[in-house]
DNA sequence: CCGTTTTATTGATTTAAATCAATTAATCGG
DNA sequence: CCGATTAATTGATTTAAATCAATAAAACGG
């Protein structure tokens, strides 16, 4: 059984020539193993059914590809099932902020510029590593979410959750230096993997895949890879960290804690109330 | 007719005995000035009888007080009627962050750590200037989102727009050089403030009341008050600006938006679809 | 497995912004 | 209006991180 596709996954597709519909059967939604972590969380499991509708399909997006860049009309909205995606912008002179590390149940694509089924994205996306993504068409966000009040309550509470992300990312690049805020990333990834894991898997270890190049590590705390590097190898020489081969090893979590001014309770989901 | 106070605004008023509630006749929500951009926008006129009776109260906090701090039980959040607000956050180093400025019409306060009654906020908040606010309890957000979805998505709709803010301070102090981000702080307060300006009451001009000290401008995006006063006097020098006696004049915005690379449709209320 | 392209690594040098240190100008509370 | 505090201004010096420049090591596509 195939699942019906709507236009704007059709232009998508098209735009897009990479992308992959994921065999049948994909993973349904009241199948889904992050759920609890992702967009429908809150939403009571005899409405699931009803929601999965909403859905569009699976898809496969390739490592290092674009799923969309800024400016382009945001005909669909995203959560992540499988993978590593990185939300970021790109500046007159060339230069890359890295605004969001999107893992696994994690929902990406509706912050837009302007109003209407024209809305631009306001910031590009990319896969670091092969990804697969849940699509869903934006345009019927709002009426959803009217019919469900539980979806814009968990989309707000998202919200609050990327918020502090990004008010701690803004802390590190505005008042930390360049060791603090790397100790800071680390330590904010390796959690937030780590939580993503126990939730349906399940593995304890010091040790996470880790995709990123120094290149990413310096363009979401503002530094360039050559100094990225040098702290990072002090670190290793320290044998706080281990970092290669995309695998990252926390030796000194304590120490990192410190150094990062890390509390792993800024990881946890938000609630309002 | 006095408006009945909760236990929650008893508690506050107690650990903060600077705070004036406001004397009869209170601003109604459903005769409020700034509804359309604040807490309440999309919530149908025949509601907002009904969500008057959510809030407390309105109140005065005195120019330079505080509202709270870091890790305060969190009985209330808020709506900046009038004036001035920073949420901001201390590091270790004593160091601070300015995390958002909160103008009239702007909900905060809804930013916590933990769950339930006894959860704490994320940062602190603090008057520039003497400001009015609007109370509510925050225990009963969800209860009161639940029955009213639009409030839900309004909430939503408002986090997208913080988001984008702080997404672009975080843009500028990690890849903008101080006249960069200088210039593009000076334009989305003056932005910010005169669209809220225009929502009711109507000035055009190129000045606006500006009660950020040199120091405040450093600590919302990452520099020394020292390195901030020299940019300034750059660009007073350069018939860009005028900065003095809490007034901010924009003499070539032009010239101004293409340093900070700044685009005033980032500015405009965020809509879901 | 092999050449090609990306990433990582390290040293030398420069630079934007921080720090240190006065001094002047504004603002505030009586 | 007046002394006291807070904020702005300017110069001299230092420093964290950027830039420039080469290799070395991995990863990738046939």
């Amino acid at each position: 059984m195939a699942i019906p596709q709507s236009d704007e996954f059709n232009i998508l597709m098209n735009k897009r020539p990479y992308l992959q519909q994921c065999a049948d059967p994909q993973t349904e939604c009241i199948a889904c193993p992050i759920r609890k972590m992702a967009l429908f969380r809150g939403v009571p499991e005899e409405e699931l059914g009803w929601t999965q509708e909403f859905r569009d399909a699976q898809y496969l997006l390739p490592a290092r590809e674009t799923l969309y860049r800024e400016g382009d009309i945001a005909h669909s909205i995203y959560t992540l099932f499988d993978g590593w995606v990185i939300l970021f912008k790109i500046l007159d002179n060339g230069k890359r902020q890295i605004l969001r590390f999107v893992l696994p149940g994690d929902f990406f694509g509706f912050q837009v510029n302007g109003t209407g089924a024209g809305a631009g994205y306001t910031h590009g996306a990319q896969a670091l590593v092969g990804s697969t993504l849940c699509v869903f068409p934006r345009t019927r966000l709002r009426s959803m979410m009217e019919k469900q009040p539980q979806l814009a309550i968990g989309l707000a509470e998202m919200g609050m959750h990327d918020m502090t992300l990004c008010q701690h990312h803004l802390i590190g690049t505005g008042r930390k230096n360049a060791r603090e805020s790397i100790a800071f990333l680390l330590l904010e990834l390796f959690y937030r993997v780590r939580m993503q894991m126990q939730n349906g898997f399940d593995e304890a270890t010091d040790s996470i895949i880790f995709p990123l190049t120094q290149e990413d590590i310096g363009d979401a705390i503002g530094l360039t890879s050559v100094h990225v590097n040098r702290v990072l190898k002090e670190m290793e020489r320290e044998e706080l960290i281990r970092c290669q081969r995309k695998r990252l090893t926390i030796l000194g979590e304590e120490t990192l804690m410190e150094i990062g001014q890390f509390d792993p309770g800024m990881i946890a989901p938000k609630e309002l109330v």
